[in-house]
DNA sequence: CTCGTAGTTTGACAATCGCCGTACTACGAT
DNA sequence: ATCGTAGTACGGCGATTGTCAAACTACGAG
């Protein structure tokens, strides 16, 4: 039949990384990519829970889902589905506890600098 | 005296970044590789300067070259010739200027991580 | 001057990364 | 049931990265 019943609204799930899990280079790694670094930024200012949809990327969907994959496999974000949106909110609380003023700095650091020089 | 004087100690000289020009994203991208972290880790630990050689680290010589060169160009160390060695020091008071708080962070968050899960 | 030590440079290689387009799946609405 | 929307998965491509070995330079000691 059409409808599976193994789903429900929150059908899809996501693999996430256990506090444990969560590693400082891949947390380093993820947030050391410009568009990866705005999203992140986009999230902490205001916006508690996003849609993939609602970030203007300059990167095609493939690459923003990609980029959004590396963000959550690296622990820094958490992701749930709401009806075919994915939503996305920092795990903030998270990583205070892993790794203490780590997200503050380094967010307050991409507040300063003007997103990007410019690599053309 | 044999030596030239067009040299004395500091002969060779090395290209630093002006803090204006640090780039966060070149930070954190220096400090996201497991060897390059435990440089900055060991050089915060007590070490004040601390020549490329005092490191232990499992690599080749050039591939040392290499990572310092990296942490230097993304403004996280500063280096000077001292004889034929080279002289590592951390920009902590650089990087908290630009940064607050993110070395501090980062250096904690390596000393807390097992250096690196097992990658074998 | 000669030699050894410390580090550099070059060139190569495999692996990863960021990016894209296309084809596909899941959900909601009609 | 059908369609549109939101996002995923699967290659594929060019650029960057981490690694090494080999040849080289710079300094200090004897």
């Amino acid at each position: 039949m059409s409808t599976p019943a193994r789903g429900a609204a929150s059908g899809r799930q996501l693999p996430h990384p256990l506090p444990a899990e969560i590693r400082l280079e891949a947390v380093l790694h993820a947030l050391a990519d410009p568009i990866r670094l705005r999203i992140a930024r986009e999230l902490a200012d205001g916006h508690v829970d996003m849609a993939c949809i609602a970030f203007d990327l300059p990167v095609s969907k493939s690459t923003s889902t990609h980029h959004f994959k590396v963000l959550r496999e690296a622990g820094v974000i958490r992701q749930h589905y709401v009806g075919t949106s994915r939503m996305s909110r920092l795990r903030e609380e998270d990583l205070e506890a892993i790794f203490p003023g780590l997200l503050p700095a380094v967010l307050e650091g991409a507040r300063r600098s003007p997103e990007a020089p410019d690599r053309a």
